[in-house]
DNA sequence: ATTAATACCATGCGTAGCTATGTACATAAA
DNA sequence: TTTATGTACATAGCTACGCATGGTATTAAT
């Protein structure tokens, strides 16, 4: 899978999954790593990186199958932003389709 | 615009619109930076390493408008990449529709 | 005790787009 | 003449983000 096609596409995903209810870090990487591959050493910087720009917000929960789990809670400014990036990917991919159609010139 | 989500699919969109026709650099400049924002200093640097990689040849030709134009031309192996790219594309997006569809917890 | 699964985290690296700047030629205006 | 505009190409330094790798801690099974 080309790596450069999920430049900040993940982020997107991640505040996707994050807006239809609460999730932990493993959790995440499961979940998005079951159709588009990619590794934990991705996920929790991003998350970090999403929690220092205050688009979530985090809180502990205890796991009966391991260790404790970190929780990510979208905030108002994350709600802001995963409606924001949608609608910029939308219009993104709608842009990239106008070169896409239309053959090679010998087909 | 995002800048992330552009990383990779200019490659794509170049492939693309010279799998078309043979167009020099300025002229993709220009095309692509109707729908898509992008600088020169990202196609120029990008066309160089679609040479280097052996997807693109390049052949000069005069212009009465100004300097001399470098067209490019895609190789097999860049209609080859062409074409790859453009279904990995087509795949990925649909992979991250995936993610966006439903909306948010509260609404 | 050791292995495995769960769950979290940190860091250096490479890629690719951005900004800024420079070169060079042709044409037209001042 | 020199200044500006448009065409055309190119590079240096910066930044962001995904990746690979490695580590810690808990629980349960062997």
């Amino acid at each position: 899978m080309n790596i450069q096609f999920k430049k900040g596409v993940l982020e997107l995903c991640t505040l996707a999954l994050l807006a239809k209810k609460n999730r932990y870090g493993y959790e995440l990487v499961n979940e998005i790593s079951k159709s588009i591959s990619i590794s934990e050493g991705t996920i929790y910087p991003l998350l970090r990186r999403l929690k220092n720009d205050g688009y979530v917000t985090t809180y502990l929960e205890e796991s009966k199958e391991g260790a404790p789990r970190k929780y990510y809670q979208l905030t108002a400014d994350g709600k802001k932003m995963e409606k924001e990036l949608k609608k910029e990917w939308k219009d993104f991919i709608g842009k990239v389709n106008i070169f896409l159609k239309g053959g090679a010139k010998d087909e």
